[in-house]
DNA sequence: TCTACGATTTACT
DNA sequence: GTAAATCGTAGAA
């Protein structure tokens, strides 16, 4: 089942505790990766020095960001790995949560596929790039939705289980100053999928 | 135009 | 533990 596009509207903070344990689904052809996403990163918008639309920087990269909420927002790292990005909150305003870490449910074999060489179950999509190549997701599906797409979209999990939000501080972003250790860092406690327990 | 560097991963010591 | 890989983007010139 979806989510309203509401859900997606509230601040990037809340969105990132949200989508714990709620389901990413990748669709190719008739081939279908389902994940169960376990660990994510708030990054809350003009506000915030470790956020790339700091200051209301707005730029050819950063546009994805000013979509409304349930967007996707892709960018390039170190020149080899994506980050997908959750867009938050409502247009013009900047925030989204990174997806750091997701926990493979279905199509295992696909993801192996993709992360050619990987054996241990665990190393599959314990980090943003490392998802990013799983699920083949790169540049192309930057700005799609992720509410109503169907290649690429979120799914709530109606028998969500009890468990433990553990927040920590962002990982390297030693330029954010003030803003560096801030916990905004969620992850499911004991999940055997985190990048970094 | 030119330059510096990053919301990372991987391999190697 | 440290470092290399690798290139688009931001910001300066």
């Amino acid at each position: 089942m979806r989510f309203k596009p509401s859900f997606f509207m509230q601040d990037a903070l809340a969105v990132a505790e949200a989508l714990l344990g709620h389901f990413l689904v990748r669709r190719i052809g008739n081939r279908r990766i389902v994940t169960k996403i376990v660990e994510t990163e708030a990054y809350c918008g003009v506000e915030d020095k470790g956020c790339h639309t700091f200051g209301g920087r707005r730029t050819e990269r950063t546009e994805a960001m000013f979509l409304p909420g349930g967007h996707a927002y892709i960018y390039m790292i170190y020149g080899m790995n994506f980050c997908l990005n959750v867009v938050s909150a409502g247009k013009d305003d900047p925030q989204a949560v990174l997806i750091r870490a997701v926990e493979p449910l279905e199509g295992i074999d696909f993801i192996k596929e993709n992360r050619k060489g990987i054996v241990k179950d665990t190393d599959l999509t314990n980090g943003p790039g490392k998802l990013a190549k799983a699920l083949l997701i790169d540049k192309t599906l930057n700005g799609c939705d992720l509410v109503r797409g169907k290649e690429l979209f979120i799914e709530q999990n109606l028998q969500l289980p009890d468990f433990t939000i553990v927040s920590a501080p962002r990982v390297n972003i030693d330029y954010a100053g003030e803003f560096k250790d801030k916990p905004w860092r969620k992850y499911i406690a004991g999940s055997k999928f985190v990048s970094k327990p």
